[in-house]
DNA sequence: ACCCTAGGTATTGTTGAACAATCCCGCAAG
DNA sequence: CTTGCGGGATTGTTCAACAATACCTAGGGT
């Protein structure tokens, strides 16, 4: 007799918990840009933003760790991470063992499962014109995605979703969007193109020279971001 | 009421939470078989054992869950997975991707550097000659995850620790350590000597082939244990 | 004036109990 | 034999409180 008033346009219990929830929400304003890196996230004040108590908040701060998005500091709350020129070169280190990998082992491939990554393309090329670098981006990220997971490994699908969380946070430090998500249209064109020709070699060879250059402007942007001034980060915390 | 206990032990704040301590204590149980595959790990139950809150328990869930030592299904409970073919697949695939790389791109090694996988090696030598599997396990664990740290990079030790934390649930379900364990002692000697010679391809072609031969090797355990009759899984639960 | 130490306060870590939602199992009906 | 329906057990979530720790501020020594 409790159940019943689930049937009608209640929240459906959505088959996910809410900790998964709280943590889409959290996922959202930490890629989105909206919570800085450095900055304490509160557990008394999500909790009144959230609608959810403390211990499911907590099992959600657990999930985004997992992903990378926020570190624990233990008796001192959680954090969105601020990526160094360390991490960035780690973090590129691996995606190129990774990626690299997952091209370079391709086999059978078809027309039809190439279908993801074209799309994923024509959004870059057209987001590009529209000239919303932010959506280039996130096409971008989609398009890494589908490439690796033609490999078709679960594993190697998390890691690479979780490479590409965490570098997408170095996104938000860097304020000239264009310059660095621009030659990355042309480049994911041209390695469809490689594929569909069915070159993973030449493929490989090209995703290589693409990340280790997509590094070294990441790395600059950084650093000049890093240099100039230095101590400008006056962010009020409420 | 029952609290206070906890001065005698540990002077100490332990610079650990309560999570990661029963974290701890449920990974030694998972990674000596002590819980097997399959098995539902009930709240209830594990709480008087563990002597934490179900609130903590379930942290240490998630702990482990990272650690792909434990799986969650809604509303179902948390299960130690049970690796099948596939999943041995997936795993050396990634493993030879991860560890062929971190060699494969070595620089500027010295004798000081490999001195923790000559021990590991000797480790694993002794324990053959002492007829301790298990150990030679842990020694061939230990060895590959000095060989990975080598390359110097944070997140490819984590991915690794991951991995062999997860590989090693296989481990279990096979009755012919033996067999299993003992190529790899010669096997890791002689990738430690090509290193210290400075042949670092030579070393990343030979841990190709390693790693090849491994996999088929449980591969063919794994088929072996579980084609013959099936339903030999008298096993005393507790 | 500076450094170091001590105490107060805010925040996190952990607990236990309670309730709601969901799943699993056995059983009756077709 | 399949199908639909409770009843009981287990997980999911919330709440309120206490303990432990870190941060901040004030006071004393040099």
């Amino acid at each position: 007799m409790t159940g019943g008033a689930r049937t009608g346009a209640g929240p459906r219990p959505d088959r996910s918990s809410a900790a998964e929830r709280a943590a889409d929400e959290l996922r959202r304003r930490i890629t989105e840009g909206e919570l800085t890196p450095q900055a304490r996230l509160s557990e008394e004040s999500l909790v009144d933003v959230l609608h959810v108590s403390r211990n499911t908040l907590r099992e959600a701060f657990r999930l985004l760790t997992h992903e990378g998005l926020l570190v624990y500091r233990l008796n001192r709350g959680v954090f969105v991470p601020e990526l160094d020129e360390d991490d960035l070169v780690d973090l590129y280190r691996l995606r190129r063992a990774i990626e690299c990998d997952a091209v370079r082992t391709l086999r059978d491939l078809d027309e039809t499962r190439l279908q993801p990554l074209r799309a994923d393309v024509a959004d870059g090329e057209a987001s590009a014109r529209r000239g919303d670098w932010r959506q280039v981006g996130t096409a971008n990220m989609s398009f890494h995605r589908h490439l690796v997971g033609l490999a078709g490994s679960r594993r190697i699908d998390e890691v690479t979703a979780r490479l590409l969380a965490e570098l997408r946070l170095a996104f938000h430090i860097i304020d000239i969007p264009q310059e660095l998500h621009e030659p990355n249209v042309a480049r994911n064109r041209a390695l469809v193109e490689l594929l569909a020709a069915g070159d993973v070699a030449g493929a490989a060879a090209a995703l290589e020279a693409y990340l280790l250059d997509s590094e070294a402007r990441l790395l600059e942007a950084l650093r000049e971001r890093r240099a100039p001034s230095g101590g400008a980060a006056a962010d009020a915390d409420r």
